[in-house]
DNA sequence: ATAATAAAAGACAATTAAATCCTTTATTAT
DNA sequence: ATAATAAAGGATTTAATTGTCTTTTATTAT
């Protein structure tokens, strides 16, 4: 007499609509503040490591190693092996944008396409949420191009804003 | 020796970087097509069932209809049994917005807490993106109540915005 | 050279979302 | 009453996302 849990939480999701979509995925939410972590630790000189960066912005540390990954190759961040070795980002780093960290993860889905999955998206023949989403698309692009990397964690550091929940 | 296929596909979205996070789940986008197509069809006094929702807004027939369950359940929209019944909306759904769709289906994340996932979502305490993430959820709102949902079926019956790529 | 360190890569498990199928219930026309 | 119709409900299957664990590769200090 076994039930598997994903059952009951399949019909409960079903009964009660509880579906849980959001403006970024969990693994871009995770990359987000992986950079901006980084980038905090790099202002005062220090490379962090994979476990670091799990801690700091409580997430899971192999899921936020295999997301570090793509950023390295994405050249987001830069990445050196072996000891003393770690994640940082310098000047070389400073040209990317929040928006490619969301592109690099969870590609450009965000930007675009119909948002309501019609095979193409354009203005001569608009699904009837086209011209609303043309505007909040132009406030996501601004959302996540208008502070460097750099700067949003210059205001982690002042303690403007945070990362993670304050204990 | 068999493999499977989501071994491959989750190794390959790793590797490449291809998640597919929207603005709206899959079940929402349906959601909202449906309920914009009985009012299509309502406005010319027709009820409409679950195949033919299904057929006209390209999605698959059975998860439309339980997508319809949650959408009747919150009075979004009405349906009669047997023979003759099916799906309709009247002056006693014109007062649901596109919003009231969204928050069935996905719930409030969208609009409610913190998009990096903080615990909480504050102007005392906010994220590096909370500001900006204000702004968005304004134009958001604003996409999703600005229209009534009889509005949004008046232009698909005139031809000025489509539920479905034309043929 | 060797041991220790840390990222990269590979294999897999668990969870959630999407989609399907089958049975039951309500309604209506015959 | 009965057959036909269509929504509601229940049980699973499939696919995608999230998360873990182990092995390999590169680097550095001894
Ligand atoms: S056509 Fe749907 S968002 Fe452009
Ligand atoms: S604190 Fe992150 S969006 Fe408000």
């Amino acid at each position: 007499m076994y039930v598997t849990s994903g059952f009951f939480l399949g019909i409960l999701s079903l009964y009660f609509g509880l579906n849980s979509p959001q403006m970024f995925s969990q693994a871009t939410k995770y990359a987000i503040k992986s950079v901006i972590y980084i980038w905090t630790q790099s202002l005062e000189d220090r490379k962090v490591g994979a476990k670091e960066i799990g801690a700091n912005i409580e997430a899971p540390e192999a899921f936020t190693a295999k997301i570090l990954q793509l950023l390295t190759k994405a050249k987001i961040v830069g990445s050196i092996k072996g000891p003393n070795g770690g994640f940082f980002a310098d000047e070389s780093h400073a040209k990317y944008t929040l928006k490619d960290v969301v592109k690099t993860i969870d590609g450009d889905q965000l930007f675009a396409g119909c948002s309501l999955g019609l095979p193409r998206c354009s203005e001569k023949n608009p699904c009837p949420l086209h011209f609303e989403v043309v505007k909040v698309r132009t406030e996501i692009d601004h959302m996540l191009t208008a502070k460097s990397m750099k700067q949003l964690a210059v205001e982690v550091i002042k303690g403007n804003t945070r990362l993670a929940e304050l204990v």
